[in-house]
RNA sequence: GGGGCCGUAGCUCAAUUGGUUAGAGUACCGGACUGUCGAUCCGGGGGUUGAGGGUUCAAGUCCCUUCGGCCUCGCCA
């Protein structure tokens, strides 16, 4: 070993002690030719390390010469500081250790940045010096925090009879869902691999196998753009049981989330989580993933609207649509004329909103440029159902529903995040049941699964799957921590006849679902037990834990949004011999 | 595919209406200093203003193109 002990251990009960550290030089304070401070860091913490030459003058010389990031090794005797010496910042700031020898492992260039520096440089620059950004403290902590994490989540499933089974990196393209990486057979000319969106098909096939409680910490890729909290390689909690009922899996998880946060955080959670529909927080919260961390419920004002004057609002629900608002609590001074006007209006313009109508409550009347187009009486009956209070801004959108959901959804976050309505170290975890199985796709004229397609129908929605698809309820949830998707699951179909009815009303031939998951229909008609399963997004988990709002904060080498790797500059071209061998031609290469 | 923000010294930023030799802090290099810990003090080097083109007597600043990064809508079963 080139160490006794790492940077963060000596203490003063360990004063007189002999001791051999190895590390990087975090800083150095030189004081001439008879003493040198280093501060040597590890990812245990930092020592002082002191030169001082009155008996080695040579290792003095070395030691001057000693620079940021340097790999250094010493010996020497530790000793307390003195009492005026002592550093309270730092853990092990009452001893340093006086070296007698000291080896030089490295020279570091000048580091393209600072790593114990206040400012951040740009994330282009750490990305490239990925390395470098690596050695900062909050980056290491979250890399702590996320092997714990993994940790904790395997600890819980090992005590329950859980089994942790590998499935294809290689697999098969599949119909639906994200876009795919592909991977060229070379055997198999003009053939592809798939990287796995999910372990989905391999996992219930398990199931039929006899695995009835499988997990996997397994690694996904979705060729999609991607967000703050979106990478196109991402780690998925991935589970699946057989023999058990959608609140077998609900209970299962709910376990996980209260032993995992008291593990990683000493959080003590309240379970069961609290449980919403879907219809519920759509009509609430417009969204399916609500931040509850806060209240700014919407509210319909769609009756008052139609029987007022105002034309926008009036022909808005003629054609069918919505007038939904929020009371912004006492901010009706927080937002200048001009935010409402301009900034607030094309923020809601993003989700499609055509426009933002707002009015302000004062001496228990409504303010606004169009109170005009509404009685007192209407006005009241507004003031009423926003429970408005003076000083409260009320915020219209009027559009067709999924916009007023979309639009006031965002809103609500935005005005939550800037009025400061949630403690952001809060933990607010719940869940979202009875999705609904399909959604009407206006552009192809046909259903799209709205989990996947082996989702189980509610079973007392059974006769509506004939009659009215579009109100049959899943048996899927979600679960969402702080307005994020922190895990997403159902229970699948064991049957393969209503598996073949669910990818009839799809619009899947029969023909093609045999072509792409015909070994999922085979093996659900070889014995399948009723089985159900969630995956939980690992990445987010540890992001939301770690208090971050940034995927890439929590990823070792995470890629750029246009998807590259500036470390390693992948993606990148390959030599032409091995296009050759998958008979692959690049159109366009001979512009450059 | 669409919208927005950004790119000036190794790094973080500044630079008036388009106007002198593009500055500061920090890092780096050299020197001084025996108790520092964001060490201090003295001195020094360091710039294709992302790239290309244009307008102009004159461009970091205005215009066009392009590259890259971030946020976001669509997308992400």
């Amino acid at each position: 070993m080139l160490r006794t002990h790492t940077c963060g251990k000596l203490r003063r009960a360990d004063e007189g002690q002999t001791v051999t550290l190895s590390g990087w030089v975090n800083s150095y304070r030189d004081h001439g030719e008879n003493l040198v401070f280093v501060d040597l860091r590890d990812r245990y913490g930092l020592t002082q390390v002191v030169f001082n030459t009155e008996e080695d003058s040579e290792i003095d010389e070395l030691a001057r010469k000693l620079r940021r990031e340097d790999v250094i090794n010493i010996e020497g005797v530790v000793r307390y500081r003195g009492d005026d010496l002592v550093n309270p910042r730092l853990e092990t700031g009452e001893i340093e250790v006086r070296a007698h020898s000291l080896k030089v492992f490295s020279r570091s260039l000048t580091p393209p940045f600072e790593i114990d520096g206040t400012e951040l440089p740009n994330e282009e620059l750490r990305l490239k010096y990925r390395f470098v950004d690596l050695r900062r403290a909050p980056l290491q902590e979250n890399m702590v925090l996320r092997h714990k994490l993994t940790q904790a989540v395997r600890g819980y499933f090992n005590d329950r009879e859980f089994l942790e089974i590998e499935t294809p990196i290689l697999g098969r393209s599949t119909p639906e869902g994200a876009r795919d990486y592909l991977v060229p057979s070379r055997v198999h000319h003009g053939a592809f691999y798939a990287l796995p969106q999910s372990p989905q098909i391999y996992k219930q096939i398990l199931m039929v196998s006899g695995y009835d409680r499988y997990y996997q910490i397994a690694r996904c890729f979705r060729d999609e753009d991607l967000r703050a909290d979106r990478q196109p390689e991402f780690t998925q909690i991935d589970l699946e049981m057989a023999f058990v009922e959608r609140d077998d899996i609900l209970g299962l998880i709910d376990g996980l989330v209260s032993h995992v946060v008291k593990e990683v955080k000493d959080i003590d959670l309240q379970t069961p989580l609290p449980r919403y529909t879907y219809a519920d927080v759509m009509e609430r919260y417009g969204t399916d993933k609500p931040d509850l961390r806060f209240g700014l419920e919407l509210v319909d004002i769609g009756e008052v609207a139609a029987a007022s004057d105002f034309g926008v609002f009036k022909s808005v629900i003629e054609k069918g649509g919505r007038v939904r608002g929020i009371n912004a609590k006492g901010a009706a001074e927080k937002y200048s004329r001009r935010l409402l006007d301009k900034d607030l209006k094309d923020f809601v313009g993003e989700y499609g909103a055509k426009g933002l109508a707002y009015m302000k409550v004062a001496g228990g009347k409504l303010e606004s440029t169009i109170a005009k187009f509404f009685s007192e009486e209407q006005q009241q009956q507004i003031i009423q159902m926003m429970n408005g209070e003076d000083g409260d801004l009320l915020l219209f959108v009027a559009d067709d529903a999924p916009v007023t959901s979309a639009a006031l959804a965002a809103l609500r976050n935005r005005l939550g995040r800037e009025l400061e309505l949630y403690d952001p170290a809060e933990f607010c975890a719940l869940w979202v049941v009875d999705f609904p199985l399909v959604t009407w796709n206006e552009d192809e004229q046909r259903y799209d699964a709205e989990h996947h397609p082996f989702c189980e129908p509610n079973s007392e929605d059974r006769e509506l799957l004939n009659t009215d698809p579009g109100k049959v309820r899943a048996d899927s949830y979600d679960l969402v921590i702080n307005g994020y998707e922190a895990a997403s699951g159902s229970v699948r179909i064991h049957d393969s006849e209503v598996q073949q009815t669910v990818f009839d009303l799809l619009n899947i031939k029969a023909e093609e679902a045999e072509e792409r998951f015909g070994f999922l229909l085979e093996a659900l008609r070889y014995g399948a037990p009723p089985h159900a399963g969630i995956a939980l997004g690992l990445d987010r988990w540890v992001m939301l834990l770690a208090g971050n709002d940034n995927i890439r904060e929590v990823v070792a080498f995470p890629k750029t949004q246009r998807a590259s790797d500036l470390l390693s500059g992948a993606p990148a071209k390959v030599d032409e011999h091995q296009l050759k061998d998958l008979r692959i031609e690049i159109e366009g290469l001979d512009e450059e």
